[in-house]
Order: structure tokens, then C-alpha cells, then sequence
DNA sequence: TAGACGTTTTTGACTGGTCTAAATTAATAG
DNA sequence: CTATTAATTTAGACCAGTCAAAAACGTCTA
């Protein structure tokens, strides 16, 4: 029954609720969604008329229990298509996401179990994003931003990073910092240049916006200062 | 640019044509894709006006050549979703079409060459329906529908059967009567039931409105009554 | 050749999604 | 506490696609 745009509207909301947390104002869904406010108060008003957000006027949106199901099937929809893209139409992970945007809302219920299927009940797309099963039960471990995560010398591997902005996705796979490589932070300035050094020794400096989108858990008990010990787990 | 709606229109009188030939009439697309005489009449002035079609009032349309190729990417498209549907995911013939309906109309240039290269090529769809390649250069060798094609003794290989109707579809792919498989017609009744003998020796009562549904390429120069060599090549 | 009848078109209306421009509101700086 | 400013909402418009009801058309029959 929803529309495409009433999926897209819920799928950006759900996104900004769990990067930021509710309320979700109208600047930032018609930024993500590249619609003028005044189309998105427009929407977000019929979405709370059909009950799947609760909104208060010139504060914003939240989803309610409803909305939060329906972004999740979309989410899930997303997730899972990107995977088999990449998994069986050899699509690199920087060009699944346009694809899977538009086909997210054309599958079947039958179409997503089936590939769900054939990929093995993955639990992450080819970004690291989790992908949610079919009760909608996941709690969306995301990960912890990098600097958030790794002081100076410590070593975590790499759970996601972020598909919106396509030539820093692009940076970050050319660069071997993808879902599953390890990396190790080597400095952090003052001015939020982050050099790490990826598993191949290479070194890469990440301005704090790339840094930002680089979602990492920290490498068990390793510590660099208090332990020598350093097994790869690779 | 076209929208779904536009690329249904065409694929449905794109397919009518191939069947009965222009003009197409108002009732003959309404009735096909479930439309009011009245919207296709609004429709049918659009698509005309974009040079898709040329139209006489109260006669009908025809596909101009930009409208035919336009209707056969689509057709292409969906085509090779119903194959990739069968081949990768496992559907049933009687399955793939409504899920192909919709997917047709948002799937990339770059999923479709994808797709076609998966499947090395493949020249028809799960009923038979040939695929027309990238440039779109087929003529739409449909075979000839059952009784036109064999008298009684004779035997002849399904090349298609017609979609159209799940339910036909669905006995017919009961009893075996798929492209690829043999039929030899055992009996012409004058009030239209069709008699046949499928590979595995089972016979079947076809009704006329069934056996105008499947379509048969003559088994080579083994006519039973002037030839007894038959020898089959399966 | 005049109806009658079935088909097609016209008319007018509605929904969903979108925009621009204008009005309103909330937050903040003086 | 008021004035400015930024965000939001309202007002009004438009487009695509659809339908129901009414009018126009064309054909075939009596
Ligand atoms: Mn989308
Ligand atoms: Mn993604
Ligand atoms: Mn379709
Ligand atoms: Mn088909």
C-alpha cells in the first residue's frame, strides 16, 4: 500500500532518528531526500495522519512503533538487495545503492525471502549496514566512529561505513578501509587530520568528515601502551 | 523519463499488435491492462503527443518506430527478469510474471546487461517469449499456435506458451506442456477440444481457448501419414 | 436510410506528490 | 523585552494518472 515516496520518506527518517535521535525536523528530511520543506511538512503531515509518526509543529517528527516497522521492512528491503548486487551481479559497493533505492520498493515479500535465501541469511550489506531478518528484530549495532572509538596506536576492525556520500565511499574502498579490513590509528591532530594505517601498511590521512563515516570495534585487548601483544585476527 | 504507466501502455499495445495487428483499439487496451475506456483515451493523446504512437480517433493506434522501441526495451526488460527470476531464484514458471511487472520498469541499463551476461544470453523467456537482445533487433519468431500448426498424427516442439492467463498457464504447466517439450495432436474434435499426447505418454483434452494458447514449431518432415521414420530428437 | 447500440471521446472531478511565494513562528542577539 | 533572522508552515498552483457520467460517433440492422 505505501508509495515509493512514502517509503523514502520513512527509510530517511529512520536513518536520521538512529544517526541523531528524534525529534526529526523538516530541514534535515527535506535535505537527506532533496525536497523543499514545504513538501516535506506537506508529507510528514499525511504520515501522521495515517499513524506512522507523531509530530509536533515546528519541532519536528518521530516515528511511532508503526512507522519504525514500516522503515524497517524498506531498510531491510535495501540492505539485502545491495548485498545481491554485489554477491551475484558483481556489482562493486560503491554502485549498488541507486539500484537498490529504486528497486526497494518493487520486491515482493517472496523476491526478498528468495534472496535472502541464495545469500545465506547475511547479516550486513556490502557497506557493513545490518541487515535487519524478516521479524525486524535487529537492535542495529552499528559500530562506533573512529576517532570515538581508537586512541592513537590502537588497532579496531572496520564494522561499516557510511553510503551517503558517494566519492568518500569511493575514497574509502579505494583506500582498503572496508567492511572486515583492520586499521590502526597513527596519529590524531589537533586540526582533525586522522592518519591510520590500513592492513597493508599503507598510510592514509582522513580529514574528520571522511573520519566520521568510518564506523569501527575496537581490536579485543590490545591496547598498544599497556600490552605488547599484538595476534592478528585477520 | 517514461513513467511506469507510460511503459505499460506501450508494452500492452506493443503486444497486441504482434498478436492481431494494428490499429489497436481503446477497449483492447483498457481491457488488457484493466483501465477505463476513458483513461486510455487521455493516455493514448499523451503518448501520441510524445510521438510514441500515431492515432486516428475512434480507430485506434499504432507504434510509431520510437514507440516500438521504447515498447521492446521494456518488453527486454521484463523478459529477462522472468528468466533470471526462474534460472537464480528458483520461481515457478506460473510465478515470475507479476513480479517481472513490476521490476521491469526499475531496473537499470547496467542490471539488464548484468543479468544477461549471468545468464550467458538466453534466448527466451520461462514461457517461451523470445528475448530481444541489447539492440533490440528481434523479430519475434512466436511459432504457430497448435491446432494451425499440426493436423491430427502429427507432432510438433512447444516453442511458448501464452502468459496471459495464470490459469491456463497453470494447468499447462501441470501437464507438462512447456517449451521445449513434444506434443503430438491425437484428435480434432469440430466443437474445438483438442486432443494431445505429451512426451510422457499422458493425453489431455485441450478446450479450444487453451490450444490457441500454446504455440508449436512442426517436429521436421515426420508427417505420420505420407512417412514412418520417427526419429526423435528429444 | 433511420434508428439503435456499442464504442469512443469529452467533461469535470479527484488523489498524490511536488513546487514557489508569502505568512507565521521560534530562537537569539542586542 | 524587542527586533532581526532562520526555520517552518500555509496558500495556491501544477502535473500525472485515474474515474464516472454525459455527449458524440460510427456501424449495422431493420
Ligand atoms: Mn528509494
Ligand atoms: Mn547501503
Ligand atoms: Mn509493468
Ligand atoms: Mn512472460
Amino acid at each position: 500500500m505505501p508509495t515509493d515516496a512514502v517509503e523514502d520518506y520513512l527509510k530517511s527518517i529512520y536513518r536520521i532518528e538512529s544517526r541523531v535521535g528524534p525529534p526529526v525536523s523538516t530541514s534535515q528530511i527535506a535535505d537527506s531526500l532533496d525536497k523543499t520543506p514545504a513538501t516535506v511538512t506537506s508529507m510528514v503531515e499525511t504520515l501522521a495522519d495515517r499513524g506512522l509518526l507523531s509530530r509536533e509543529k515546528y519541532t519536528g517528527v518521530e516515528l511511532t512503533p508503526a512507522g519504525e516497522v514500516a522503515a524497517l521492512e524498506v531498510v531491510r528491503r535495501h540492505r539485502l538487495i545491495e548485498a545481491f548486487l554485489a554477491e551475484q551481479l558483481d556489482y562493486e559497493a560503491t554502485e549498488v545503492h541507486d539500484e537498490a533505492d529504486a528497486l526497494e520498493h518493487h520486491v515482493s515479500e517472496e523476491f526478498t525471502r528468495r534472496v535472502e535465501r541464495v545469500l545465506d541469511y547475511p547479516a550486513a550489506d556490502p557497506h557493513g549496514d545490518p541487515i535487519p531478518p524478516a521479524d525486524l528484530s535487529t537492535p542495529e549495532d552499528a559500530g562506533t566512529t573512529l576517532v570515538a572509538a581508537l586512541d592513537p596506536g590502537e588497532r579496531g576492525t572496520v564494522a561499516r561505513v557510511s553510503d551517503r556520500d558517494p566519492d568518500v565511499l569511493e575514497f574509502l574502498v579505494d583506500a582498503e578501509i572496508t567492511p572486515g579490513t583492520t586499521v590502526e590509528v597513527v596519529d590524531i591532530t589537533s586540526f582533525g587530520l586522522v592518519t591510520v594505517r590500513t592492513s597493508d601498511g599503507d598510510e592514509h590521512g582522513l580529514p574528520e568528515a571522511v573520519a566520521d563515516r568510518v564506523y569501527v570495534r575496537r581490536a579485543a585487548e590490545s591496547t598498544a601502551a599497556t600490552d605488547g601483544q599484538e595476534a592478528g585476527d585477520a
